[in-house]
DNA sequence: CCTTGGCACTCAAGGCCGGAGAGTGCTAAA
DNA sequence: TTTAGCACTCTCCGGCCTTGAGTGCCAAGG
C-alpha cells in the first residue's frame, strides 16, 4: 500500500493545510497549494486513492477531505519533518525552567511552559522515585499542645511533611534529641529497610530504653505511612482547548475536563509512556479512552539522574501542529530532567535523531 | 418601592422555580404553583408591576418571566429562608475534613467539597497570616556537592521548602550547628525582626566571628526573601459549570476559565470578603469583573485562631440555589476554620443568624 | 376597586423550500 | 496518464409558514 511520490506530497500538503485553516480542503486548493503543476482533476483522482487506503476522508459529498486518524498516522510516521526550535526559542524555554525550585514547582512550571507555547493543554506526571527512595533526614518541630510536625526529606530532595497528634506533650530538646538520633542512625537507608529496622527498634525500646527513641519511631512510622502521593498529576491550559471549534460542543468538553480532573486515564496514559525513551504520539482512539477519541496526545518520558522517573507532554485536538508540538516536547523533557537531576549540567541539546511511537 | 405581600410572594415561587426549570415561568404555571388562588390574568398584572421594578423581566413578549439582579437581590435580601443542612450531610461534611494535614491540603480538600456538594465551581484562599508571621524552625539539609535545601518552619506551621545554591560546600555537622543556632536564637520572633537582626549579624560575623553563622544567615535570608506564596487560590470543579446551560456559550466559558487561571480579580474580589464576617453575595455584575457578569460568588471568610485569615466560597451562574449554596458556604467556612485552628474544638456548629451583603 | 375570563397579538422555534456555492465523480478527448 | 467539462450532490442560508406559549388589554362581575 505504498504511496507514490505524489501522493506522500499531496498527503502531506492537505494535512499542513488543514492543521491550519481547521476546514475540509477542496481539490482546486490542494492543486493550487501543492506546487505540483497538477489540475484539480488529477488532484481529484489521487484523492480518491487516498480515500480507499483510509487515510482521507470527506464529510459529506461535496465538502473537500479531510484527514483520518490513520492519515495523521502516516503523516507522523513517514511524511512529518520535525521542526527544530531556533535558537531564541529554545533560549527562552531554558530560562523559564530553571533548577532551583523544589520538583513540585518545577513540575508545574514545566506543564505551564507546555500549555503556553503549545497552546494546548500541558500535562506533567511527578517524578516518580521508582524503588523505595532512600530516607535522609527527619524532623520533629512541636506546635501547639500535642501537635507534632513531622517534616521527612528523602534521598532526592523532596520534602514531605505532616502533622501528627502525639500521645502525650514533648518539649523541644527531646524532639530535637530524637530526630538527631534518627540522622544519624539512618541516613541513606531505604526507606523500606529504615520501616523494618523500625519494627525491631520499637520492640527493643519497648522495655524502656528510651522514651525518646519510640516517640520517634512511632512518629516517623506514621509519617511514612501515609504513602501519599497527592497530586502526581499536573495538568495546565485546560482552557486553550476551548479555542478549537471542533471540540466547541459542550459535552464532549465536559468529558474531556472530566478525564483531566479524574487523572486515573491520564496516568495509565503517561505510565505507557515511561517505557523507553523518544517521543510518543497517541493519535485518537488509539489512546484507547473514549473521552481522548476527538484527541492526541503528544508524550516524551524524563529522566533524572539517568533514570527515567516521568512523562510529559500536552493533549489537544487530533488537528494540532505536530511538527512543532514534538520538538516542544521533546525539549521540555530533556529541560526538566536536567533541571530535576542533582548534578546540574544543562549543556547542550541536541535534536533527538529517532523517534518511537505507539503501537 | 416595597412590595405587598402577594407579590413577594410570587417574586419568591417564580425565582425558585426559575432556579429549578431554568427557564422562564409564564403566568399560568406562576398561578398554580405559588399556592395562592389566583387565575393567570392577575398574577399577569402583578407581573407588571414587578417589571416596572425591575425585579423580573421577559426575554421577548411572549416568553415567561425571568428574575433580573435586581430580583435576585431582593430575593437573597428579604425573601429567602436560609436551609439548613440537616445533621446527615453536616456530619457527612465534618468527615471529610479532618484537622490532621497541612494546611495546603485542607484548603485544597475544601475547595473540592464545596464544588461537589453545591455542583458548582468551589474557590478558596489560601489563609494568608496577616502579620509578618513568626519565625518557628529551620532546617538545614545539603544534598549532592553545594546544594542545600533549606527547610522553614513559621508559626503557623506552614513548612516552606528552597533549594539553594551555596559558595561552598558544608559538611553536615556545620549545617546542623548552625540551624540550631538559629533556632534557639529566634524562635518565636516575627519574621520582619529577624530579618533586622540578620542584616546586623551579618555584620559582626563578617569580622570573622564565626563562619557558620554567615552561611546561615545568607541562607535564610535567601529562603526569606523569596516571599513566594506559589498558589494564594485553589478552584475546583470549574466543569461543573458547563452543565448550565446558560453558560453554554464557549466564549463565555473560556472567558471564566481564564479567569479563573489568571486569579488575580477572584483574588481581589475575594479579598473584599475578608473585611468584616458572615456570608457574602455578588449577584451577577455586581462583582465588577466582566468574566463573571453572568454568574454569582458566595463567600464567607473564616478564621483561625480567632482571626479572619482567609475566604472561601462558589462561583456558579446567578440562577443558583441560594438557599442551600449559602448555608454550605457557611458551615464550610466554620469546618475549614476550625480545622486550621491550632487549639482543635470543632464543638457545635449554630446556624449564623445573621447574613451581610456586598453594597 | 380588585379580580377574572376572553380575545387579539407577538414572538421564538421548528419544519420546509429553493437558490447559491463548493466540490465531487465520471467521461471523453488530448 | 492527464485534463477539461459537465452533471450531480451536498451544505448553508435566507425566507416563509405553522405552531405553541404567553402576554396585554378590555370589559364584565364580585
Amino acid at each position: 500500500m505504498s504511496l507514490d511520490a505524489r501522493a506522500e506530497i499531496l498527503l502531506k500538503t492537505l494535512i499542513e493545510r488543514y492543521v491550519a485553516e481547521g476546514q475540509p480542503v477542496g481539490s482546486r486548493t490542494l492543486a493550487r497549494q501543492a506546487g505540483l503543476e497538477l489540475s484539480s482533476a488529477t488532484v481529484r483522482n489521487v484523492m480518491a486513492d487516498l480515500e480507499e487506503l483510509g487515510l482521507v476522508r470527506s464529510p459529506h459529498t461535496s465538502a473537500g477531505r479531510v484527514p483520518t486518524e490513520r492519515g495523521y498516522r502516516v503523516f507522523v510516521d513517514t511524511l512529518l519533518k520535525v521542526k527544530t526550535l531556533n535558537v531564541n526559542e529554545l533560549h527562552k524555554l531554558e530560562q523559564e525552567l530553571h533548577a532551583d525550585h523544589d520538583p513540585q514547582q518545577m513540575v508545574e512550571h514545566a506543564s505551564h511552559m507546555l500549555s503556553e507555547v503549545c497552546k494546548l493543554a500541558g500535562i506533567v506526571m511527578m517524578p516518580r522515585r521508582e524503588e523505595q527512595p532512600a530516607f535522609r533526614h527527619v524532623d520533629f518541630v512541636s506546635l501547639s499542645g500535642r501537635r507534632v510536625l513531622v517534616i521527612l526529606v528523602t534521598q532526592d530532595g523532596q520534602v514531605h511533611n505532616r502533622i501528627i497528634q502525639a500521645e502525650r506533650e514533648y518539649s523541644p530538646a527531646e524532639l530535637v534529641q530524637s530526630a538527631n538520633y534518627f540522622n544519624e542512625t539512618y541516613a541513606g537507608v531505604s526507606m523500606g529497610d529504615v520501616k523494618r529496622a523500625l519494627l525491631q527498634e520499637i520492640q527493643q525500646a519497648s522495655d524502656d530504653m528510651q522514651r525518646l527513641m519510640q516517640v520517634a519511631v512511632s512518629m516517623t512510622r506514621e509519617a511514612l505511612s501515609s504513602e501519599e502521593q497527592p497530586d502526581e498529576l499536573v495538568v495546565s491550559g485546560e482552557s486553550n482547548l476551548m479555542d478549537f471549534p471542533e471540540l466547541g460542543d459542550v459535552r464532549k468538553l465536559r468529558k474531556l475536563f472530566d478525564a483531566f480532573n479524574a487523572k486515573r486515564d491520564l496516568l495509565h496514559l503517561l505510565d505507557q509512556s515511561m517505557r523507553g525513551p523518544g517521543v510518543k504520539i497517541f493519535i485518537g482512539q488509539e489512546s484507547g479512552y473514549d473521552a481522548l477519541s476527538e484527541c492526541s496526545v503528544v508524550t516524551a518520558p524524563y529522566s533524572a539522574d539517568g533514570r527515567i522517573v516521568g512523562t510529559l507532554g500536552v493533549i489537544g485536538p487530533t488537528r494540532m501542529a505536530y511538527e512543532q508540538v514534538i520538538s516542544i516536547v521533546d525539549i521540555t523533557a530533556r529541560l526538566l530532567g536536567g533541571a530535576l537531576s542533582s548534578s546540574e549540567r544543562p549543556g547542550r541539546l541536541e535534536s533527538s535523531g529517532g523517534k518511537s511511537h505507539s503501537p
